[in-house]
DNA sequence: GCTGAAAACGAATATTATTCGGGAGGGAAA
DNA sequence: TTTCCCTCCCGAATAATATTCGTTTTCAGC
């Protein structure tokens, strides 16, 4: 379980990931070792994923960020087992979840160009999809990793 | 601009963050000084936005994650300037995107109960919402933020 | 209050980041 | 071709930081 100390290291670990391990002890009143520990248990026991660079999308010519609606003409489990390998193996997929709605897959798709979108979109209908609707973002309001914690 | 060394650097640091600067400058084969200095000037010039920790939604009893559309029936710009600082600074609002489509935006949202999220449905319905068509997650296929650089 | 387990502390050590002086490589001008 | 200059690299030295360790404190259960 957590007490207040471990979900004020939590908060700050994703907001202020690249504080040192002192600054961070000073900033929830622990030493540095206890500290240490804690996040040590708290990546053991899998309250953190991953840490991990956001890099930035524009400046490395990813223009085009797209969200594709997909229904799927499969049922059989093993297939969609397979389709759904295909999906996550696929690098233009930043993310895939199984939904409620209209459509059984919603992906978030990000591109270099309207070319690579098209072939993309070429590479999707060739894994037994029977519905696909796209929509292109055309501004980030907000972009965001962090949970509320502190709500 | 970016050179070979750099891209590989990139691909390191959104895939493999912890490692140290030692580990990254031999898997490039490079010296640790001129490694770290890549690393700072790519930070520098703004390819890498931030660190981050990413945390696991479940253990932290995130359950329910959505997907929200929404137009709005406001047109100014500034009404709609004020709209989006509200978006943003809802907590449970992950991302926010202005989309092309039948709607306005898709907001990425998380809750840790239906109970929460229909609340936060109300709070947004007051912000002069026209239309709004909520649709839950029922299992994460994929969810990543490395971008593909190695393609 | 007493006891034992869990967790914290400070000091010592080990790792790692960071700075620095110097040198190699490569393009431009004579 | 030679010289100059700029950029970028390297290894060694230093500074900062993480990590380990033995001891002390804290606190729940009796």
């Amino acid at each position: 379980m957590l007490d207040d100390v471990d979900v004020h290291i939590l908060d700050l670990l994703q907001t202020e990931t690249r504080l040192s391990n002192l600054e961070l002890s000073q900033r929830v009143n622990l030493s540095a070792p206890a500290t240490h520990a804690r996040v040590k248990r708290l990546e053991q026991e899998g309250y953190i994923d991953s840490y991990t660079a956001i890099l930035n999308q524009e400046k490395l010519g990813y223009d085009l960020l797209c969200t594709v609606f997909m229904s799927t003409s499969i049922h059989q489990t093993q297939e969609i087992n397979e389709l759904e390998r295909h999906l996550s193996a696929m690098p233009e997929v930043m993310e895939c979840y199984c939904m409620t709605g209209s459509f059984d897959y919603m992906l978030k798709t990000i591109h270099r160009s309207r070319k690579e979108l098209e072939a993309f979109i070429r590479e999707l209908n060739q894994l037994g999809v029977s519905q696909l609707q796209t929509s292109i973002v055309l501004r980030e309001v907000k972009s965001s990793t962090v949970l509320p914690l502190r709500k």
